[in-house]
DNA sequence: CTAGGCCTTGACACCGGCGTCAAGGCAAGG
DNA sequence: CCTTGCCTTGACGCCGGTGTCAAGGCCTAG
């Protein structure tokens, strides 16, 4: 399987299949061409980057999947170091929820001041246009 | 007021400020030095940039308030497009607010089922290292 | 006179995943 | 032979707010 035909499958760029080979994550052998030849099971290898990417994990979380991944596991999930940065992720997801909540909060606060200076009468506010 | 000093007031640098001022939130004065001169408005300004910075707004969604600001008004949210950029923020937040929830969701599954398949017997992973 | 401190403008770097363009090789069909 | 299409490597750009360095001007204290 030729890089072309690669990401058309996995629904993403030759750019991009290069660059996860780059960061070490994708595996490719070379034709007498010079052109990468790809085992089949890279599809899997690639969809689990992609889903992992979409899932807000950056390139260097993504490793340990992809060595459980290619250690034979049937999921990327399951090996210790992903399991490890699966709970790493899931606390920096709890903060940021919370301090999004935090923020939330702050803009109803805002907008319902704001709101009710509107309609107080105009002598506290210059009400601009 | 110099530019190091409205920095030190601010709890910025003047390298901000003055990125401030190119992006046209803050304004100053010129000695005859050529130094900037700051009046004493401006501190307030600054300090309702950083925390609309913080608060996650973009340099362009914080014109409006400084605008509102500049226009006399006591704080720089009750003027009808900063209510309107609050308004989208806060639907913004919402909707980043359900997606990391329903990555939370996905991300305690996936914990779960890796714990539950590593505590089964060793008989469908092969448990590497 | 000089050292030091504050000021000026301009420019490059950062992050991270990828788009995009350039310049060129290789294969197949007309 | 020429076009077409896929492949290769290399390089720059993006975003957005800021750090940081360079080269130089201004002012004050010793
Ligand atoms: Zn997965
Ligand atoms: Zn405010
Ligand atoms: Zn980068
Ligand atoms: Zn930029």
């Amino acid at each position: 399987m030729l890089i072309g035909e690669l990401a058309t499958r996995a629904g993403t760029s030759p750019r991009t299949l290069r660059y996860y080979e780059q960061q070490g994550l994708v595996r490719a052998g070379r034709d007498a061409n010079g052109y990468r030849q790809y085992d089949d099971a890279e599809l899997r290898v690639v969809r689990e980057i992609r889903s992992l990417l979409a899932a807000g994990f950056g390139i260097e979380d993504i490793r340990p999947f992809v060595a459980c991944l290619r250690a034979g596991n049937q999921s990327g999930h399951v090996c210790p170091d992903s399991v490890l940065v699966l709970r790493r992720k899931l606390a920096e997801v709890d903060g940021f929820l919370g301090q999004l909540t935090d923020l939330r909060q702050q803009l109803r606060a805002q907008l319902d001041e704001a709101v009710a200076l509107r309609e107080s009468p105009c002598r506290t506010q210059i009400c601009p246009p």
